[in-house]
DNA sequence: GTGGCTGCAAAGAATTTGCAAAGGG
DNA sequence: CCCTTTGCAAATTCTTTGCAGCCAC
């Protein structure tokens, strides 16, 4: 695996844009994280550690981590702040979500992972990330509205 | 298949919510549309039909029809409004996005849908829909980005 | 040197909320 | 009758933008 910071680096250069002491601080900041994060999560992280990124350029050098394949979209929600996750080199996993509660369970299917690199191949894609969450009731709400809930 | 507009009032009852005249023309609103549509969509196309159900109205529905399973949020993204889809009895296919000029291609894969099922099984929930969404460099950006982009 | 990048603060857009009146069960 | 729902408009929150100076290349 290639160091995060080289690889969005070389893609800074490929796309003709240049690399700054702030971008740098974002990807360290971002290694740093562990589960799902905010922009102002990594606002916050970056002024303790002194870095001079404001929130303006997080909000404008986000958008590229995606591009790049280092950050993913993790949850979105009408209203609310949008959440990333820090996906180049780790450990992948996805989400089952219940519907009433809202309940999130994490799940690692290898069969799905194969049959996805054959669908991206299929159609010529080279394959960065993905995006998998499966909607269902869960079983304690499931009892619940049997129940007469 | 079920009546949608059973279903959702079902689901209302079965919560202590109301069934009211500007929720079933919301339900009935649904299923009039095609593709992705954002909340804006809905408001437009009631008041056409002379409806009184409001803006506010529409966005205070909305989650109950997500969590009913009648709706999924199709596309967020920052800064912009969110997209829906009527999923409920309909036709079901997920997306291959490119990074970098953000094509979007529908596929459907069988073998996925029904690893899907095992899993949600395999955690005993009941499932009620999905989404899903792979990310990569389509053959055109790639071709791109060899040749000097 | 040129053109992109940054911080700041103000602007913008989508969504939520408060309240009084209306209506479902 | 009680409690939920509604419309309206103002409020809130997240995200984007304009501008002047700075910096990578």
């Amino acid at each position: 695996m290639r160091d995060p910071l080289k690889l969005f680096r070389e893609f800074l250069r490929a796309k003709g844009l240049r690399c700054t002491a702030e971008r740098d601080e974002i990807v360290q900041a971002l290694q740093r994280t562990n589960h799902h994060f905010g922009i102002e999560d990594l606002v916050v992280d970056l002024a303790k550690r002194g870095s001079s990124a404001s929130r303006a350029t997080v909000y404008r050098t986000v958008p590229l981590l995606v591009e790049a394949g280092l950050l993913c979209i993790a949850d979105a929600l009408p209203g609310g702040e949008f959440t990333y996750e820090f996906v180049y080199g780790r450990d992948h996993h996805d989400h089952l979500c219940c519907l009433r509660c809202h309940e999130r369970i994490e799940f690692a299917e290898r069969g799905i992972e194969l049959l996805q690199i054959d669908v991206a191949r299929h159609h010529g894609y080279k394959l960065i990330g993905h995006h998998h969450d499966l909607f269902g009731v869960c079983p304690k709400c499931q009892a619940a509205e049997r129940g007469g809930g």
